[in-house]
RNA sequence: GCAGAUGUGGCGGAACUGGCAGACGCACAGGACUUAAAAUCCUGCGGGACUUAACCUCCCGUGCCGGUUCGAUUCCGGCCAUCUGCACCA
């Protein structure tokens, strides 16, 4: 009888789904393990094919953990926030909340019609208000201890959106979510002090089990460096300009300076710069650049000098030059940088076609007014007066000291992280629940008015210079003050999408709580997520964001650990048949349907899994999945083949004992493509002989449950057991069963393979080498040759060296 | 330009800690079953030389060049290519 996926799929997701097999129990005596994906963004084109590769991987590990014993929480929601919703709504005026309603919809049955053993008791959404009222309460509390402040101050603004974005939010220049250019634009801001948080988002990284490419990435983001503050006296003025740098041992061979377009000193000296026309000119030409255009490669430097102020050089006391050139960047360091045309490319390109002198500070690189040596970690000083002759390492210290001992400079430890610009000028997104009191001030709602709902309006098109629609919502944003009384008004931005998914997994701990955003006994019970799965491409924007909201909610005593997730691992993006990205304008998307709808759930499952490594890339195969479907085939039919037997037979113990073993070890590697393949070899050994006992068939489907839960229910069943897998208990091995008596041992000669040989296990040396050397093939190779060496490993080659 | 990753048959990939390269799957070829096809089952499948009917045997082969080692896909040095991310970060 063929293998009828489609209902008998149908039949255990109904069951699991009414009976709540998978939900978490309330027992608090037993051992957890929470496990977590990152809960998607229901877009309107659905599911992508990628989602259940990172869902399957870790529902794998879900029921493996269930079957170990373990009180498991595998939960999902959505994190429904987000603008596409809100483009749609301007495009064809539906309430965004219809549209995510009727998306989160269709999400959910395609992710239950792939048989995830998601509690789904426990489905969070951050649009519903009960979710975005603890969000909002975050906020308050980080507002209340001052690392939410509001600033006016140069950000990216999406031209497209007519929002400010996060500079980590701007990919290649462009607005990550629609593509616009990105331009530089000065607006008053939400501010989220993350940077506060900077050192201890490094330090903590050793406490927790990332892959190491993503604390590589994390910490590369940061971006701590040591190095010195130093200020540069400007001549006859009462203005001193200061400068960050990593070298500052090169200050000897700083011979100009440059300032950001954005330097408030350019405004500071209007009246002394006899170009200032010119410079204007500058800077508003770089002002319309984006980020992305000022910081593309093999660029032309460009600058203009700002005439009428000089610098002294604190260390030469020799007057230089100071121009703006967009290649400094007002979001680093102080805006200004001192330059070392000798040893640093951008400085060398910008003297070079600016004609301004270059002084070679460290000895060892060729010829500095050719190409500027920059390899400059080690080496001595030159021309450098009372660091002459040091080592650069030495020469730093030096130069520090003098400058701390002279107040002209300090110590500074710098971090490339800046803080997190919070708000939006959006409507769907949370309310930022803070009123603005003309007596008062910025003040957070009361805990009582939580949550502050969204406004039902119709007009979703940006406010006038890219207000949010909320600032047309007069009657909405009339409010009183908490504080006096007096009248006030709503803050009309919105928070970013990263605001919700900051906190959800704590939420998924106690869901339905409506005092706290969880309760103290779940938080403590959970404690942290011991297994978080999800892509790379969140590591240094979610990941970092919820990695700061959970140590401030550590902090201020809310949750008893100081990191959210025990452990991180990252999976491969699932590129299209052509091993491009896939996109709707490729033409090479796969929806997740029609593979169900072809193969059931179970091959699907088992083909994400397959398809190569899991944290790699790996191309969409239609001849591929064909493969693993019949794989499954094949198993269904094994019943043909079965027998009588409650122990394994001779012929099958080893190889049982050793897939268990392989497989209990592969599904915690997340070695999913190796288990599979293993499966496909028992199921090969099995076809062989044309036989299967009951005790070989179960112990099989229990090892093949969390890859395909459905077709392995359905056949543990047929073939005579009483309960469910999901029921039974994670297969256990034989250590000693898996000894193998008699092995084959690769004979060499000068390291290659001649022979091989088979003997029992743990055979003298002495014994061995006689039955090698007795071989014709050993014997053709050795004669008339001195046997120089003869290696022996221990039941793993013997290797002859002749000469 | 910087950072990270990757590179193995026609294709996806496997290989413990330095020890038989190519598991498993796809594609392909041949056979069985069938009136036929599909499905299914069985067999073969890195390249080359020798044989040339087969077995055997030999040589080459894990991006390229070099090194360490009895032995390297694996370790070291230097290149090349591709992908991903990025912040000209001073």
């Amino acid at each position: 009888m063929a293998y009828d996926f489609k209902n008998i799929e149908k039949k255990w997701q109904d069951k699991w789904y009414s009976e709540g097999t998978f939900f978490a129990k309330e027992d608090k005596n037993t051992k957890k393990w929470y496990g977590l994906v990152e809960f998607p963004y229901p877009s309107g084109q659905g599911l992508h094919v990628g989602h259940p590769r990172s869902y399957t991987a870790l529902d794998i590990i879900a029921r493996k953990k269930r079957l170990e014993g373990y009180n498991v929480l595998y939960p999902i929601g959505f994190d429904a926030f987000g603008l596409p919703a809100e483009n749609y709504a301007i495009k064809n005026h539906v309430h965004p909340k219809i549209t995510t309603e009727k998306n989160i919809n269709h999400f959910r049955e395609q992710l239950k019609s792939l048989g995830f053993s998601f509690d789904w008791s426990r489905e969070i959404n951050t649009t519903d208000p009960n979710y975005y009222k603890w969000t909002q309460w975050i906020f308050i509390q980080l507002f209340k201890h001052g690392l939410a402040y509001k600033t006016t101050m140069p950000i990216n603004f999406c031209t497209g959106c007519k929002v400010g974005l996060a500079n980590e939010e701007v990919v290649n220049g462009v607005c990550e979510r629609c593509g616009s250019p990105v331009v530089q634009k000065e607006k008053s801001q939400w501010m989220l002090k993350i940077t506060k948080y900077a050192q201890r988002l490094i330090d903590d990284l050793n406490d927790v089990n990332f892959l190491d490419k993503i604390k590589a990435q994390q910490i590369n983001w940061i971006g701590r460096s040591e190095g010195a503050e130093v200020k540069f006296k400007l001549k006859d003025e009462n203005e001193e300009l200061i400068v960050y740098t990593t070298r500052p041992d090169t200050l000897f061979g700083a011979t100009y300076m440059v300032v950001a377009p954005e330097h408030p000193i350019i405004n500071t000296l209007k009246e002394k710069i006899t170009n200032l026309e010119e410079v204007e000119e500058y800077k508003k030409k770089a002002s319309l650049k984006s980020d992305f255009e000022r910081s593309e490669l093999n660029k032309e430097k460009t600058g203009v000098e700002l005439k009428g102020i000089k610098a002294i050089n604190p260390l030469t006391n020799k007057e230089i030059p100071i121009w703006v050139s967009d290649y400094v960047l007002i979001t680093y360091g102080t805006g200004a940088i001192m330059a070392v045309p000798a040893h640093d490319n951008r400085d060398w390109e910008f003297a070079k076609k600016f004609n301004l002198p270059i002084i070679e500070v460290v000895a060892g690189g060729e010829n500095v007014q050719e190409a500027p040596f920059t390899n400059v970690e080690t080496g001595k000083l030159i021309n450098s007066g009372f660091l002459n002759g040091l080592e650069v390492k030495d020469a730093i210290n030096t130069v520090i000291d003098y400058l701390e001992s002279n107040k002209i400079g300090t110590r500074k430890v710098n971090f490339k992280l800046r803080d997190w610009v919070f708000s939006r000028q959006r409507y769907w997104g949370e309310p930022i629940p803070v009123v603005y009191c003309e007596k008062c001030g910025w003040v957070p709602l009361p805990e009582s008015e939580l949550p502050l709902k969204l406004p039902d309006i119709d007009d979703y098109e940006p406010g006038e210079d890219g207000e949010s629609p909320l600032a047309k919502q007069e009657e909405w944003i009339k409010t009183t003050c908490p504080h006096c009384g007096g009248p006030a008004r709503r803050e009309t931005d919105t928070m970013p999408q990263w605001a919700g998914s900051s906190w959800y997994y704590l939420r998924y701990m106690d869901p339905h709580n409506n005092n706290e955003l969880a309760s103290k006994e779940a938080l403590n019970y959970w404690q942290q997520v011991d297994w978080y799965n999800g892509g790379m491409e969140h590591t240094t924007l979610h990941l970092l964001y919820s990695r700061f909201w959970h140590k401030f909610l550590y902090d201020i005593g809310v949750v008893p650990t100081k990191e959210p997730y025990a452990k991180r691992t990252s999976h491969g993006m699932i590129l299209g048949s052509n091993g491009e990205k896939m996109s709707k304008s490729k033409g090479n998307v796969i929806n997740p349907d029609d593979i169900v709808n072809e193969f059931g759930a179970d091959t699907f499952r088992v083909y994400e899994m397959f398809m190569g490594p899991f944290d790699q890339t790996a191309p969409w195969s239609m001849e591929s999945i064909r493969g693993c479907n019949k794989f499954l085939d094949r198993v269904w039919n094994l019943q043909d083949m079965l027998v009588e037997g409650d122990t394994y037979s001779p012929e099958f113990e080893k190889m049982m004992h050793k897939a268990i073993k392989k497989v209990t070890e592969d599904i915690e590697e997340m070695k999913f493509n190796t288990a599979v393949s293993t499966f496909m070899t028992m199921v090969n050994e099995f076809y062989k002989i044309k036989r299967i006992n009951t005790a070989e068939f179960s112990t099989f489907l229990q090892l093949l449950n969390p890859f395909a839960p459905h077709i392995t229910e359905e056949l543990y069943q047929k073939i005579g057991n009483k309960t469910t897998i999901a029921d039974s208990k994670w297969p256990v091995y034989d250590e000693e069963k898996i000894v193998d008596d008699e092995i084959e041992i690769p004979i060499q000669i000068n390291g290659k393979l001649k022979a091989t040989v088979k003997v029992p296990a743990d055979i003298s040396e002495d014994e061995l080498k006689n039955r090698i050397h007795d071989l014709p093939n050993v014997k053709n190779s050795v004669q008339d040759k001195t046997i120089v060496k003869e290696i022996y490993v221990k039941n793993k080659i013997y290797n002859i060296v002749v000469r």
